[in-house]
DNA sequence: GTTTATGATTCGAT
DNA sequence: ATCGAATCATAAAC
């Protein structure tokens, strides 16, 4: 039972640690039964330690200067730089070198590939050329809409790179100002370049994460404006009468096997200046609709079955087979094309 | 304003 | 991937 003691001196020793002259004293103190010396060395004691915040800046200044003077600062600074590398930092080392965020870069494409993030101008917004060419030659009308879609995606990239450049800007500064500071302390703490480094680290993926937001809002407001120009691009626009002509002329010149290879789609959507998809629109729809109620479509069947037949004719007296279906319906005849249940629509 | 026509989209089957 | 079928959404006709 006598560790009793010891324990608890050894305990007072570490909790004086920071002020051995203060343990010092008290320890020498208890020894003696003069309570008043003992009184008065505290008193001098708390009397420097409140001079200590009396100190002028300049006398501070000095101090600092001196010490950074002192022969055994670089070692000691190393020294004390090493321990600190070895303590705390190593655990957040650990931590380090993330991989490049997944999310980030694939905001990062589509601001690229909506035209928001890439080159100024040039080649134009990869989107807009693809609408354009969904949108088909068959509309005129829908430049309008174009330019707008283009205008307010210009706007959006406007504002995407002025707000992106102010945060680079705020970023710079910050790391400039955090890094003078860190230097400037550098000479009185163990603060090591490496350090410093980790720290600019740390305040570039802060403000990549604010960053990160921007370029979130920008992406739904690049989506968003363009669901609504999607949406627009839904809004029906009829083909031209000669377009319809030239598709109803293959339908019922084909009205056995209405089923136009993808040559002939593509055949097809160059002479009607549409897409070869709105061929296949068009035919899906037209053979459903047909099949529906042929007894509606019989008037325009024989119009064009007799169409054919005279184009038929021509191309006879002409000695040539060039513009001859593969599968006429009713070569040559005026009868009225009856669908027959045995053909392929059923 | 209602109805019809028509191009586009979606969904399940093949 | 392509088809039929149902459906949507809008243009055009009434």
């Amino acid at each position: 039972m006598d560790d009793q003691p010891r324990l608890m001196h050894s305990s007072h020793g570490v909790g004086m640690a920071g002020h051995p002259g203060l343990a010092q004293h008290m320890q020498d103190s208890t020894g003696g039964a003069d309570g008043e010396g003992r009184k008065q060395d505290i008193g001098d004691i708390l009397q420097q330690i409140m001079t200590i915040t009396d100190q002028s800046l300049d006398e501070a200044q000095a101090r600092k200067h001196a010490l950074n003077c002192h022969r055994m600062k670089p070692a000691l600074f190393n020294v004390l730089c090493e321990i600190k590398e070895k303590t705390v930092l190593s655990i957040r080392g650990a931590q380090e070198e993330e991989p490049p965020d997944a999310q980030l870069m694939r905001l990062d494409n589509m601001l690229l590939a909506e035209g928001v993030s890439g080159p100024e101008k040039g080649g134009g917004s990869a989107a807009a050329a693809a609408a354009a060419a969904a949108a088909g030659g068959g509309g005129s009308d829908n430049s309008t809409e174009h330019s707008d879609y283009r205008a307010k995606l210009s706007q959006i990239r406007q504002i995407y790179h002025t707000e992106l450049e102010k945060y680079e800007q705020a970023c710079n500064e910050f790391t400039t100002h955090v890094m003078n500071l860190l230097r400037e302390q550098s000479r009185t703490r163990p603060i090591s370049p490496k350090e410093i480094e980790r720290m600019v680290n740390i305040i570039h993926r802060k403000f990549s994460t604010i960053q990160m937001q921007l370029k979130q809002s920008t992406c739904e407001a690049v989506m968003i404006l363009r669901s609504r120009f999607l949406d627009a691009r839904r809004k029906r626009r009829n083909f031209n009468k000669q377009a319809t002509e030239f598709l109803n002329e293959y339908f019922y010149s084909h009205l056995s096997n209405p089923y136009p290879s993808e040559e002939a789609k593509e055949e097809l959507a160059k002479k009607c200046s549409i897409t070869v998809s709105q061929v296949s629109n068009w035919f899906g729809n037209k053979r459903i609709r047909y099949k529906k109620n042929i007894g509606k479509f019989q008037e325009e069947a024989n119009m064009y079955a007799a169409r054919t037949a005279v184009s038929a004719t021509n191309v006879s007296t002409h000695g040539s087979q060039a513009n001859s279906p593969s599968t006429p319906n009713s070569a040559g005849g005026y009868s009225s094309p009856c669908y027959q249940s045995d053909r392929r629509i059923q």
